[in-house]
DNA sequence: TTAACACTTGAACGATTATTCATATTTGTA
DNA sequence: TACAAATATGAATAATCGTTCAAGTGTTAA
């Protein structure tokens, strides 16, 4: 049984069995909740961040990012590896330089969101 | 001299030096970009989301919690803990039992807009 | 007041992660 | 061809983080 499995895990019996299993029916699958903790585990990260708002500001190469946070040109390719995977920036090479943009708008939007949150409270 | 203190860190030469300029002069205070990676590292982890995602649908006491998400209720009781701090999540006494809701609308926006991101490519 | 229950908390352990260092790759140039 | 520049990458290290375990509150009920 379903409830049974659940019981051997948890150290506390259930309380609100209909709340729970209401909930249950609602909850997304365990792979998009997943996904959706990995994109937000890269924007988790100051570095990161501050990548992502000075590409959202305008397209630039590898070493002026490292310039610009004052940073290893090593620690910043380390970190723009994670964004492609994500797919939250592009490049371009020119010869040996390789420009790093924004793959999209939805960089924007997500910060956007983030900020409302942290500046509606004191 | 401000420039002669990056060129310490980084090991690369300056190539777009009116660019980095730019964007320096455009970039939120390091105290900002801070706070917003701390918020979304607190949406980084997948039990967290799960949580938030079940708060999302209705108010449950930790026990409920646990037995959802077929884990220990000391596990969920540290991650409230962490979700209570990042003021995501606000919870009511009634008697032994503590009942957790999210603090605001806010999450709903940031989960749809990480949506949007995750299922528009394929 | 004793016991049971819902929950919290601190310490410890294992896993993950960001940065550094050294080295590799690719491209332009002397 | 050899060299320097821009970037990428693999391994190592230190720090951070999630879960577990054991012990602690606080509340209800016997």
């Amino acid at each position: 049984m379903k409830e049974r499995d659940e019981l051997d895990r948890c150290d506390c019996n259930v309380i609100h069995e209909d709340v729970v299993n209401a909930v249950r029916e609602k909850m997304p699958s365990e792979e998009n909740l997943y996904d959706l903790a990995e994109l937000f585990k890269v924007f988790g990260d100051t570095t990161r961040i501050k990548i992502l708002w000075a590409l959202a500001e305008s397209e630039m190469c590898v070493c002026d990012i490292a310039v610009l946070l004052n940073m290893t040109q090593s620690a910043i390719s380390h970190q723009l590896r994670i964004l492609r995977q994500a797919r939250l920036v592009k490049y371009r090479k020119e010869g040996k330089i390789v420009y790093y943009s924004l793959d999209d708008e939805h960089v924007k939007h997500i910060f956007d969101q983030g900020l409302i949150h942290i500046n509606e409270k004191y």
